[in-house]
DNA sequence: AAAAAAC
C-alpha cells in the first residue's frame, strides 16, 4: 500500500520540506530568528503575514555577508552600552579569525605538544617540595607519571635548568626501581596480598605482566573474594572520583559491569518488544555474518553492548552491521489519514496555514500518526522511511505544545528555551530549522541553531535575548551548556532526529548528558527511518511508556527507488564513475572517506563535470556553500561522505551513486533515501568489485532490498542507460 | 576502519 505518495499527489513533493526560491540563501533565513530579532518580540499580536513582510524586506540585510554579520550583531546585542570601541574591534578581529581557521591544524599540533610540557612543569616543582608526599601523588597521578616516563629525555634536558631537579636525581632511582610498582600495587591490593602471601612469587611475575594479573584477579575474586567485594564496588559506582583513582581496576569493572548494565537495560524492553522479531534474526543473517566478519570481531564487543540480547554479544555477531530488532509499533494505515487534516489533529490555525505555506496541505501518514500523541504529551518513537515527512511530524506538534504551554504568558527577554531538537550533522540541524522556524514564527515563537564550526557569539547572543526552540548538534550544545551559556532546564520537549544514529558510539554519551540537562520528566520524541532497538539505551533512561509508530506497508514494493548494483573491475572504477556522473540531473555520489570524496570531486572537475565535495574536512562555510550549490543547481554533482547520508533533502536528486559500498545496511537505506523523496522516482547505483558480491548480498538482505547485480565494463550500455534514463524519468 | 560532533 503505497499510501505515501498516492494520496498526497502532486503536492506531496512539497509536503515535508519547504521550497525556498533558489536564489534565497538559507543562511539569511536562518540568521533571522535569533540574531536580529528585528522582529519585535514584544508584538502582542503576532501575525505571520506581518513577519513575512519583514522577511521580504530582508534583502537589505542580505548584503551583509555571513561573516560580517556573524560577529557584529552579536557584539551590538550584548554590549549596547559600549559601542564606541567594540564595533571597530569586532571588525578588526574578523579577518584575523578567518585566517586563524586556516591555521588551526598548526595550532592544534602545538597544543598537543605544549600540554605535555606544562604538565611536567607543574609536577616537578611539586615533587621537589613535597618529597614526603610522593606516595600520595602516585596514587592520584599514576597515568600522568607513566606518560612522563616516556618523556624522560625531556626531563633530563630540563634538569640542566633546574637545581631542584638535581636533587631529584638522587631519589629517582629509588622511586623508579623500587617504589612505584610496589606502591601502586600495594594500595589496591593490600587486602588481597595479605591473604595471598603464599603467592608472592606470583606477584613478582605479575609486575612484569599486568595482563596476567588482571586475569588472575578476575579468577581469584570470583572464587573467594569477589562476592564480598562486589557490593563495595557497586557503592563505588556512585562515586566517580573513586573510580578514577582506581584506574588499575577499570579493565575489570568495564569488562564485568558495563555489559551487565547494558544487558539489563536491553532486557527490559526486550521482553516487550522482542517477541515479534526474534524469529527474523534467527532466520536471517547470523550464520552468514559470523563467517564474513570474523576478522572484525575485535571491535565487536563494544557494538554488541547495544544488542538487544546478551546472546548476540558472542563472537558470532558481526561487528559492522548489526541488525537490531525492530520496535513493536502501531502501524498507521493510509486509511487512517485520509479524513483528517492538520487542524483535526489538533494544530492551530496559524500553524496549519504555515504548513500549507510549506506545501503540506494534508498530513502524511507519519504525521497523522504522531501529531496527536505528541500533543497529548506522550513520549513517542516513530519510524517513517526517508522522505516521508518526519520533520513536520515532530516539528508542528512541538510548536503547538510549546505555544499551549505558555499560553497567556509573556515571552520574556532572556527566557530559556522550551524545546530542543538534536540532529547528527550541522547541515541537518540547519535544514530542520528551515522547516520548524517557519512553523514557529507563525505563532510568534523563535528558534535558533546551535551548532559548531561557526563563531559562538551570534548563537549566544540569540540565547541571551531569549528563544523558544533550539535546534542543533550535540557538540556545540554541550559546549555552551558547560560554559553556562545555555540553560536547558526549561526544556519540556526534546526531539532526537535520526535517533538510532544518535545512539551510536561517540554520539550516545553527549546526547545522554544533554538530555539529562533538560527538565525532569520532559517529553522525548525519537524519530528515524531506521529506528530500532539501538535506541534502547535512551529509551530506558529517558522515555516513559513511549508510543511507537511506523507507517504500514513501507516495503520495497511501495518504494519509488530503483536499486542496481554494478559489479566492476577496480581499474575501471574511475572512468565508470565519470560516465555515470556525466548527465543532466542532480547526482549525489557517496564515498567512504573524506579524502576519496575530495579526490572524486576533483576528478569530475578535471573531466569537465562541475562537481563539489561535502565532508568533515571542509570548513562550515564551504560545507554550507557546496550543499547549496547542489540545491540551487549551480552544480549537478555533489560528492559526499556519510555526512550527507542522513536527513539531507535536496528536492530533485534522481541518481545516487555509491562509489564505495556502505558497510551497514542502515547506511545504505539512508544514502539511497536522498533520492526518491516524497514519492518522486530515483535510482541508486552501487559499485562493487566481484569480491564484494557476497557481502553486498547480505547487506541488501538486511535492508530488505532487491537489486540486480550487473557485471559491467567500461563503455557498457548500462552506464548510458542509468545516467541517461533519468532524464525522462524526472518528470514522472 | 571511517564518519560525525566543540574549541
Amino acid at each position: 500500500m503505497p499510501k505515501n505518495k498516492k494520496p498526497a499527489g502532486g503536492r506531496a513533493a512539497k509536503n515535508f520540506e519547504p521550497r525556498y526560491g533558489a536564489k534565497t540563501s538559507f543562511q539569511d533565513r536562518k540568521r533571522r530568528p535569533g540574531a536580529e530579532g528585528p522582529v519585535k518580540p514584544g508584538s502582542k499580536s503576532p501575525n505571520h503575514r506581518g513577519y513575512r513582510a519583514e522577511t521580504e524586506a530582508a534583502p537589505d540585510k542580505r548584503r551583509w555577508s555571513a561573516s560580517d554579520r556573524a560577529g557584529r550583531d552579536e557584539a551590538r546585542g550584548i554590549r549596547q552600552s559600549a559601542r564606541d570601541d567594540r564595533p571597530a574591534r569586532s571588525f578588526d578581529d574578523r579577518p584575523a579569525r578567518s585566517f586563524d581557521r586556516n591555521d588551526r591544524p598548526a595550532r592544534s599540533f602545538d597544543r598537543n605538544e605544549r600540554p605535555a610540557r606544562s604538565f611536567d612543569r607543574n609536577e616537578r616543582p611539586a615533587r621537589s617540595f613535597d618529597g614526603d608526599e610522593r606516595p600520595r601523588r602516585d596514587a592520584g597521578e599514576r597515568p600522568a607519571r607513566s606518560f612522563d616516563r616516556n618523556d624522560r629525555p625531556a626531563r633530563s634536558f630540563d634538569r640542566n635548568d633546574r637545581p631542584a631537579r638535581s636533587f631529584d636525581r638522587d631519589e629517582r632511582p629509588r622511586r623508579d626501581a623500587g617504589e612505584r610498582p610496589a606502591r601502586s600495587f600495594d594500595r589496591n591490593e593490600r587486602p588481597a596480598r595479605s591473604f595471598d602471601r603464599d603467592d608472592r612469587p606470583a606477584r613478582s611475575f605479575d609486575r612484569n605482566d599486568r595482563p596476567a594479573r588482571s586475569f588472575d584477579r578476575n579468577d581469584r575474586p570470583a572464587r573467594s573474594f569477589d562476592r564480598n567485594d562486589r557490593p563495595a564496588r557497586s557503592f563505588d559506582r556512585n562515586d566517580r572520583p573513586a573510580r578514577s583513582f582506581d584506574r588499575d581496576d577499570r579493565p575489570r569493572r568495564d569488562a564485568g559491569e558495563r555489559p551487565a548494565r547494558s544487558f539489563d537495560r536491553n532486557d527490559r524492553p526486550a521482553r516487550s518488544f522482542d517477541r515479534d522479531e526474534r524469529p527474523r534474526r534467527d532466520f536471517g543473517d547470523r550464520p552468514a555474518r559470523s563467517f564474513d566478519e570474523r576478522p572484525r570481531r575485535a571491535d565487536g564487543p563494544s557494538r554488541s553492548d547495544w544488542n538487544a540480547s546478551p546472546k548476540r554479544s558472542a563472537e558470532h555477531e558481526q561487528r559492522v552491521d548489526v541488525v537490531h530488532e525492530r520496535l513493536q509499533a502501531e502501524a498507521v494505515d493510509a486509511a487512517t489519514v485520509t479524513g483528517a487534516g492538520f487542524a483535526e489533529l489538533g494544530l492551530g490555525d496559524n500553524i496549519v496555514r504555515a504548513l500549507a505555506g510549506l506545501g503540506a496541505d494534508k498530513p502524511f501518514p507519519i504525521q497523522a500518526a504522531t501529531v496527536a500523541p505528541i500533543l497529548e504529551g506522550r513520549d513517542v518513537l516513530a519510524r517513517g522511511r526517508t522522505g516521508s515527512g518526519k520533520t513536520i511530524a515532530f516539528g508542528a506538534p512541538l510548536v503547538e505544545s510549546i505555544l499551549r504551554a505558555q499560553a497567556g504568558q509573556r515571552r520574556e527577554f532572556g527566557r530559556a528555551p522550551k524545546a530542543l531538537i538534536l540532529a547528527p550533522t550541522r547541515e541537518l540541524a540547519l535544514q530542520i530549522d528551515r522547516t520548524v522556524q517557519v512553523i514557529a514564527r507563525s505563532v510568534g515563537l523563535f528558534t535558533t541553531q546551535i551548532y559548531g564550526g561557526v563563531p559562538q557569539a551570534r548563537q549566544v547572543g540569540a540565547l541571551k535575548k531569549g528563544v523558544d526552540i533550539i535546534i542543533g548538534t550535540p557538540g556545540r550544545i554541550e559546549d555552551l551548556l558547560n560554559q553556562g551559556k545555555l540553560d536547558l532546564s526549561q526544556v519540556q520537549v526534546a526531539v532526537l532526529d535520526e535517533a538510532d544514529h544518535m545512539c551510536e558510539l561517540g554520539f550516545l554519551e553527549p546526547v545522554q548528558r544533554i538530555l539529562r540537562a533538560t527538565a525532569k520528566g520532559s517529553q522525548k520524541l525519537l524519530f528515524s527511518a531506521t529506528l530500532d532497538r539501538e535506541v534502547a539505551a535512551l529509551v530506558d533512561e529517558f522515555l516513559v511508556e513511549p508510543a511507537v509508530y511506523e507507517v504500514a506497508g513501507e516495503d520495497q514494493d511501495s518504494s519509488t527507488i530503483e536499486h542496481r548494483v554494478l559489479v566492476i573491475e577496480h581499474r575501471d572504477k574511475a572512468q565508470i564513475l565519470d560516465s555515470l556522473v556525466d548527465r543532466e540531473g542532480k547526482t549525489l555520489v557517496f564515498a567512504r572517506t573524506r579524502a576519496y570524496a575530495e579526490m572524486l570531486a576533483e576528478q569530475f572537475d578535471d573531466a569537465g563535470i562541475a562537481a563539489v565535495a561535502l565532508h568533515g574536512d571542509l570548513n562550515q562555510q564551504k560545507r554550507t556553500r557546496n550543499l547549496e550549490k547542489l540545491t540551487s543547481g549551480r552544480v549537478n554533482v555533489l560528492v559526499a561522505t556519510d555526512v550527507a547520508a542522513r536527513g539531507i533533502h535536496v528536492d530533485d536528486i534522481d541518481l545516487v551513486i555509491q562509489a564505495d559500498a556502505p558497510d551497514e545496511y542502515k547506511t545504505y537505506l539512508h544514502r539511497s533515501g536522498r533520492t526518491g523523496r516524497a514519492g518522486r522516482s530515483g535510482t541508486v547505483v552501487t559499485l562493487i568489485t566481484r569480491q564484494r558480491q557476497r557481502r553486498m548480498t547480505e547487506l541488501l538482505d538486511r535492508a530488505e532490498i532487491e537489486a540486480p547485480f550487473e557485471p559491467t565494463q567500461l563503455g557498457d550500455d548500462v552506464l548510458e542507460e542509468i545516467s541517461g534514463r533519468q532524464l525522462s524519468d524526472v518528470t514522472s
